[in-house]
Order: C-alpha cells, then structure tokens, then sequence
RNA sequence: GGCCCGGUGGUCAAGAGGCCUAAGACACCGCCCUUUCACGGCGGUAACACGGGUUCGAAUCCCGUCCGGGUCA
C-alpha cells in the first residue's frame, strides 16, 4: 500500500486532503510543521501559522480520520530560509514572497526528506493545483487547478520534477465550496475555520513591526523623491514599500502616487504617476523549469507576475541555464523585484524565477 | 510702522448673497478582495480664522482683531 505523508496546517484544505488521501486507500501520516516560535517577539497570538490552536485542530481531524499525527519542529530551517531571507529582502528594497520560499524549503524540501525517512511515498499539500505525469514529455508537469479562482501553481513554481513525483494535491479538481461541504459533513472542527490569510508569521499583520521587533534595528526613515529627483517628503524606512503600492504614503498630490521605485543604498523612495508603473521587459533568476528542462527558443506564453494577477501574453526566451527573459506584448505595471515571475501555457506551468532588479 | 493682497476639511481647491445642513481631488480610516507584499472595489471621518455689523437671508458684502505673504520709508 502507498504511503503518505500530509502536510496538515490545521485548515479546512489540507484536513480535507488528509481525508481524501485516506478515502482513496492510502495509509497516511498527518503532520503539522512547527515552523515558528512565536515567542521570537514576545507573542503567542492564535492567528499565527502552527498556533497551538491549529495544530490542535489538525490533531482533532487526524484523531478523526484515525491516522498517526505528528507535529515536526521545522523552525530553524524556517528562520533560516524563510524568515532571514524575507528581512533581507526587505533591508535591500525589494520584495519578498515567503509563501513561495515556505513551499520551496519546507513543504518540499524539509518535510520531503522527512517524508522519505518515514518511508512515505508522498507528500500530500491542500494546495489548489494539478500534478500529471506526461508520457511524450517524459515530466511530471504542475498544472493549474480546476477551479481556476484558487488556483494555487503560482506559489508551486519552484518544485522539481523528483518532488512534483512524489506530490499530491488532492483539492486540484475541487472547488473551494466543495472543500469546504466535505469538510461539513464530516463535521471537521475547522469546517467553518477562515482561509488563511497575510504572512503566516505576522501577527496583527503588519510585517514591517515583526522586521524592527526580529532584527531590533531601526530602518531610518529618508526622501520620497519625484521622477526628477526632487523631495516630495519623509518615509517611514524603506523595508515598509514595494512598488505600485500607493496606501501609506502620506502624501498629498494633484493625483495619486505610487511608489516607482525604492533605492536602499541612497534610502530613497521614488513617488511618481501611475502611468510611470509600466514596463515592458524584466529578467529573472533563480529559475526552475517544469515542463521542459530549457527552453531552446523564445517562444509565446502567458505570464504572470504577482500572485492573483492575470496572465500576460509574453516572449519568454531563456538566455542561460539560470535566467529568463520576457518581454510582454503589452507593458505591465508595477514589476517588482523579489517577486516571482510564473509563465503558463495553459494550463500548464511552464518555470519560473525570481525578478530581478531593473 | 504705512500701504496692498490673502485666510474654506490633514493637503490642494470649487464657491463669487438664497441652488451650501459647502463640490471635487489627494491624504487618512474602515470593510471587501487575498496563503506574500501590493493593486483594486465599496464606504467613512473631516472645513467656511475670530468678533461685530448689513440683509428676510452671508463662506460669499462692510468694519475690527489675529495670522500669513508682498511692498514702501
């Protein structure tokens, strides 16, 4: 009998996976990933990830569907490659995705190894996307889920094709309605439990406090600067920007101002126009390629650039074996560094990597 | 000190006796959206410097006071 090994959160998805996993014949384990003490700054708050409360209900699910339950401390590797790298990030102006890096480290990563300790064939998520094996490929490819408004293959990006084997995803043809009417009628404790939501490690939701509290330094503040240089006014320290982003700001103007771009050697901001927001090329690094192992030629794709942005149709041209190339047919606003850049074709997640800085 | 302008929400700014229980923009706040950060959508708070007049009626006219800016010895 196959045997699995399910990254439970304590929500209603990856419970609902447990329970699909068990249904389909599998002998499961169901894990819950201690990835964060939240004593670091002081604070034990329930709407962090691996709360004791969630692993409580991951607990409650796995008593119920009678699997083993354990929970793993994972939290070094998670301050490790999770948590530094997203101040760093931070400290260096650009923007971080820690979901992605949580996925790509630990998920994938971390727990994958455990799983093969424990003798586990698979790694289950509740992640909302598709893994499919193609014979004239010769890949496993990362597709998109079903139900294209959860779509989830973003945030996945980064998994190999030894991991993409070994993987699950059980909620890849469900709807999130459909999650959630399974988990009713098993009467699953979380059932009803809110979608998660902002970092997982950020209580009250504001990253840029849990920064200065983690690293105790103070992010002085500097000039808001216009196109041309001149002073528009004070920010806050760079770590609280990203680009396109207008809230915040505290400046007043004829129009709306984003933020264009963020210079942490001169601790500068740039305010300007939204129509100062789009550009037409970005280049990527770090890049992993899932359905094909390089791409030989530039081709025509869709992309996207944030999580929860619609694709955009692109030239993608893979330059060497760590970077890409895209050039959209339509210029894009607000690319930021930091951020991952994802190409599809279709349904199918072609790779993607990291933006690089301009 | 004399003279001349000007003082409307956090900022900019409509308004030129009744249509103002005062527009709009930007900012701010809240909600929604969302496993990143953002964007976005919806909604909200908030002002006629002060005191006298004139008038049926004043943000709008007149006179003072205070506060800005300019200018002249």
């Amino acid at each position: 009998m196959d045997k699995a090994l399910i990254a439970m959160s304590g929500g209603v998805d990856s419970s609902v996976a447990a329970c699909l996993i068990k249904e389909q014949g599998y002998s499961c384990i169901g894990v819950t990933m201690k990835l964060f003490q939240n004593e670091y700054i002081g604070e034990s708050r329930e709407h962090t990830c691996c709360s004791l409360e969630d692993v409580e209900d991951a607990r409650s699910v796995a008593r119920q569907l009678n699997i083993p339950y354990y929970v793993f401390n994972f939290s070094d590797r998670f301050r490790e490659c999770v948590i530094d790298k997203f101040v760093r990030a931070y400290e260096a102006g650009i923007t971080p995705n820690p979901c992605i890096d949580c996925n790509r480290y630990l998920k994938f990563d971390k727990l994958f190894h455990r799983s093969k300790e424990l003798n586990c064939n698979y790694v289950v998520t509740g992640h909302y996307a598709r893994v499919e094996y193609d014979e004239t490929l010769n890949r496993y490819l990362l597709k998109k889920a079903l139900d294209t408004d959860k779509d989830q293959s973003y945030v996945l990006y980064a998994m190999t094709q030894e991991q993409l084997s070994h993987t699950l995803f059980p909620l890849g043809e469900l709807t999130k309605p459909e999650v959630r009417k399974i988990a009713e009628k098993h009467s699953f404790i979380n059932a009803k439990k809110h979608d998660s939501q902002d970092i997982c490690f950020v209580t009250g939701g504001k990253y840029t406090d849990f920064i200065q509290q983690y690293t105790s330094k103070r992010y002085p503040e500097g000039n808001f600067v216009d196109i041309n240089g001149r002073v528009l006014g004070t920010h806050k320290g760079i770590i609280h920007y990203t680009i396109g982003q207008r809230r915040g700001l505290n400046i007043s103007s004829t129009e709306a101002l984003y933020v264009s771009a963020i210079d942490s050697v001169n601790n500068t901001v740039t305010l300007a126009s939204e129509n100062e927001l789009y550009t037409k090329k970005l280049v990527a690094k770090d890049i992993n390629m899932i359905s094909t192992p390089f791409l030989e030629k530039p081709e025509k794709l869709k992309v996207k650039v944030r999580y929860r942005q619609p694709e955009q149709p692109a030239t993608v041209e893979q330059t060497d074996t760590d970077t890409l190339e895209i050039t959209f047919d339509t210029p894009q606003r607000a690319v930021t560094s930091g951020q991952a850049v994802v190409i599809y074709n279709g349904d199918i997640v072609v790779g993607g990597g990291t933006i690089q800085r301009k």
